[in-house]
DNA sequence: GTCTATACACAGATAGAC
DNA sequence: GTCTATCTGTGTATAGAC
């Protein structure tokens, strides 16, 4: 029940992270919605910091997860299972369960990096995913004069791209409409498949 | 001599904003940063929001500055002057002058919305872009498939893409090299122009 | 482990002299 | 308009009873 308890304030600091980034989100909310004191939090974590921490590593294994349900039931292709992925993150922003991630300089940024549980998942993402890609760009599905860092990590800010939440406000395209325009510009660009 | 103290403040904040974001930046920082007192700073702008708002519309004149060197001096094709934009904020970015885009919920975005004079150059902007845009969609090269309003805001969003800083601080790239890829990615898609 | 109450720090904004 | 000094609110974190 220890464990259930502090699942719950995850998920809750998981949206609330999602929705309002992790300046902008305070102890107070994340108590409140749980439903507990503020000082409780804190008998489960230790700082703001290490909460935060937690739901980053809470996402990074689910996706390590989605990479091994894909490994095993996902399309043959590599570039194929890269754009699962994608579809995948982009599901989990439309769900709001996305939290954003520190691409600033921010307190958060600078706890993640001293935080070795999230470094050890984010690193055995990023192999998973460099295999993908090194073998996508060998069977000439990816382009091959793309460092293949500069692949990961269009990836990754994809599954925080603003676009998203733009495109999701003026309302004119359903969710999964939204998540196809993206996963196309994303990976043919905005000049589109043909030329 | 009070529009060029103006000034001066504002290029600090849009630096600092760039650096930080708006809820980390402190008017204590800007205000040692221009090199005066922080009670002076209230002389000039009367909120912190109301300073950033003076930053954004700043950073969206220059833009529409851009916009008219293009219609005069630049490429005759609009595909090209799209290009040739998003290459002008990747230099911005690379510069450190991009204030951050206040994406998701936050204070600055709601004093933004209420901010009729950063709107209406926000609208202004929008107007020219989304006229080359579907310049381009006509000329068949830019994929008339997507709605325009994606294509505005996959260029928007391309001005704060983390993946820039992402690059630069893994240090193989050079800041050409790094604008470069990122319009490659861009406009062609991650599995490039060739198919 | 949960609560109420509070300590502590800091940031936005202002007062008032010059 | 610039300064020093200060007010005020708020947010992180903790004390201590139960």
């Amino acid at each position: 029940m220890l464990r259930s308890r502090e699942e719950a304030i995850v998920v809750s600091v998981n949206r609330l992270l999602a929705e309002k980034g992790f300046e902008t989100m305070t102890m107070d909310e994340v108590a409140a919605d749980v439903g507990i004191a503020k000082a409780s939090l804190y008998k489960h974590f230790n700082s703001k910091e290490e909460l935060a921490g937690a739901a980053m590593i809470r996402v990074l294994e689910r996706a390590l997860e989605q990479v091994d349900v894909l490994e095993r039931d996902g399309p043959a292709r590599e570039i194929d299972r890269l754009k699962a992925m994608t579809r995948w993150t982009l599901d989990l922003q439309l769900a709001g369960e996305m939290p954003s991630l520190p691409a600033q300089n921010s307190a958060l940024r600078n706890a993640l990096i001293a935080n070795k549980a999230y470094l050890d998942r984010l690193m055995r993402l990023s192999d998973r995913l460099g295999a993908w890609i090194t073998a996508a760009q060998s069977a000439g599905d990816l382009n091959a004069a793309l460092p293949p860092e500069l692949v990961l990590y269009t990836l990754f800010a994809r599954a925080c791209d603003p676009v998203l939440s733009l495109l999701k406000v003026s309302g004119n395209l359903s969710d999964d409409q939204i998540a196809e325009a993206l996963i196309s510009t994303c990976f043919d660009g905005l000049t589109g498949p043909r030329r």
